[in-house]
RNA sequence: GGCGCCAUAGCCAAGUGGUAAGGCAGAGCUCUGCAAAAGCUUUACCCCCAGUUCGAGUCUGGGUGGCGCCUCCA
């Protein structure tokens, strides 16, 4: 079964073929640090850490590059509101930046770099556009002649002559064309900067990624991925600076995921229903947020509410609930089976089985991971019935429990092994609950039971002995 | 103006031309001391109009509605 993608470049699911065997090499366009991240950045940030993690559970060696953009306008604006320094900003939101992300159980990337510590290269790569030609300096600002490179505009398919340039910003009249992108942009009087061949200045904000790129990862990689509002003009013009500069393909695999709505409106500044993940994180659990953020498929957008949260609670709920009461028959059936392992039992294998080919079918398929999920339900509606049985094996309890895992280990959706050691207190609250059960004192045992609830601790009597979770 | 995307049940959301997955919510039932969890049952003329086809949610054309990008927004 073969992995496809589908291709910005080619429009296309196209055929997954790595450049080495084995090997991906990923990039994905990162944060600018100068605010929390947002629900938005945070779709990219889950989707392409599960991509990373299922191209790992397929056998890949995975190399995952995610830049910080850590000196831009809006860095300088924020240093200047907040009286202090564009590295203090930096650093500030890069340290949020990882809090969020491993709050969100995104598994950190190979490699973080920050342009104002890739300063050499970016340097050097604009000095060799400027060498053959692609590149012309004017006033301080150096810019990309983008009239040398012919293919300027295939990854957006954007036809030059009908492309409005100036719609949203004023087009710098010492441009040969209104195309031409900036690469490095002359420093302000007390604007932070660094020395180049062309005077202080700074780098334009494409021109990062096309040099971490290339130190990073190299001239040609696997994948490069980002938010669809990437596709033009970063992206396009990374490819011109990359490709003109090496005459190699960029990446090979362009992918890039729709955006986040909130109540069905576009998330922006002047709406003021930006939401971030810092916030998010105090009320909502990360599994749910992921689950949310897994529930569409990426390429579609995606529409953030109080009520889908509520839904992505509810379905989460389903499956944590079969999980738990797997364990809970395993810890009576290990006690019952007595040392005697039994094998596990043939029709739920096969159907195990039947759940692993439909999940990996699924995200094979350009990662479908709402499919992949509904992989998941299928698992969830065998395993109830079973869970239910008078009699249970500890291997086919295991095979399960395994499957769950397996999936889980790509989706990161459910809540990691939680301590099970409850304070002595509640134990015994709980014993005391049985001993009145069995003398009938009902009273006595739901007084109990909503003595727990309030605590946040759920209560199942079963066949088994009583269950209990957190809520 | 150009390029592109989307439209499936109350809600979310898949769907390779061959009688429309899955989940949430709702209703009823079973189990339970009562619950919870679980199980069973229950809900779609796939935005509209043409066309191609033995057969269209799926392909083509035309509408309608929503959305993204067009130089620093994921």
């Amino acid at each position: 079964m073969t992995l496809k993608i589908y291709n910005t470049l080619t429009r296309n699911k196209d055929e997954f073929k790595p450049l080495t065997a084995g090997q991906v090499n990923m990039y994905v366009c990162g944060p600018t640090v100068y605010d929390y991240i947002h629900i938005g950045n945070a779709r990219p940030v889950i989707f392409f850490d599960v991509v990373r993690r299922y191209l790992e559970s397929i056998g890949y060696n995975v190399k995952y590059v995610v830049n910080f953009t850590d000196v831009d306008d809006k860095l300088i604006k924020k240093a200047a509101e907040m009286g202090t320094t564009v590295p203090e900003v930096a650093d500030l939101f890069v340290q949020k930046y990882y809090e969020d992300t491993k709050g969100l159980g995104v598994r950190e990337a190979t490699v973080h770099p920050r342009v104002t510590q890739n300063m050499g290269e970016i340097i050097a790569f604009i000095s060799g556009l400027e060498a053959k030609g692609l590149a012309y300096e004017a006033g301080g600002d150096v810019f990309f002649r983008t009239s040398k490179f012919a293919e300027y505009g295939k990854l957006s398919q954007q036809n030059l002559d009908e492309l409005q340039f100036g719609i949203r910003v004023d087009v710098d009249q010492r441009k040969e064309n209104p195309q031409d992108f900036v690469l490095w942009k002359a420093a302000k009087p007390g604007e932070i900067s660094w020395s180049s061949p062309w005077g202080d200045g700074r780098p334009g904000w494409h021109i990062e990624c096309s040099a971490m790129v290339r130190k990073y990862l190299g001239e040609t990689i696997d994948i490069h991925g980002g938010g669809q509002d990437l596709t033009f003009p970063h992206h396009e013009c990374e490819i011109a600076q990359s490709e003109g500069l090496t005459g190699h393909q960029m990446a090979n695999y362009w992918m890039h995921n729709g955006f986040v709505n909130i109540n069905n409106e576009k998330m922006s500044k002047s709406l003021g229903n930006g939401i971030t993940v810092h916030q998010l994180l105090k009320t909502i659990p990360a599994q749910v947020i992921r689950y949310f953020m897994l529930s569409g498929h990426y390429r579609n957008p995606l529409n953030f509410s109080d009520e889908a949260v509520e839904q992505a609670k509810g379905s989460l709920a389903r499956i944590e609930n079969c999980i738990s009461a797997l364990k809970h028959r395993l810890k009576s059936a290990a006690a019952e089976t007595g040392g005697a392992p039994a094998a596990a039992d043939p029709a739920i294998a096969a159907a195990v089985q039947d759940v692993k080919a439909q999940f990996e079918a699924k995200m094979n398929d350009d990662f479908n991971t709402p499919d992949a999920i509904t992989a998941v339900f299928e698992l969830v509606n065998v395993a109830n019935p079973y869970a239910n049985r008078e009699e249970v094996n500890a291997a086919t309890l295991e095979l399960l429990l395994q499957q769950f895992a397996a999936m889980d280990d790509v989706l990161g959706i459910l809540a990691p092994e939680a301590d099970d050691l409850l304070d002595e207190e509640i134990e015994q609250l709980i014993a005391d609950r049985t001993e009145a059960r069995k003398s009938k004192n009902w009273a006595r045992a739901d007084e109990i039971r909503d003595l727990l609830t309030e605590r946040g601790i759920v209560l199942e009597d079963t066949a088994q002995g009583i269950r209990w979770r957190r809520k």
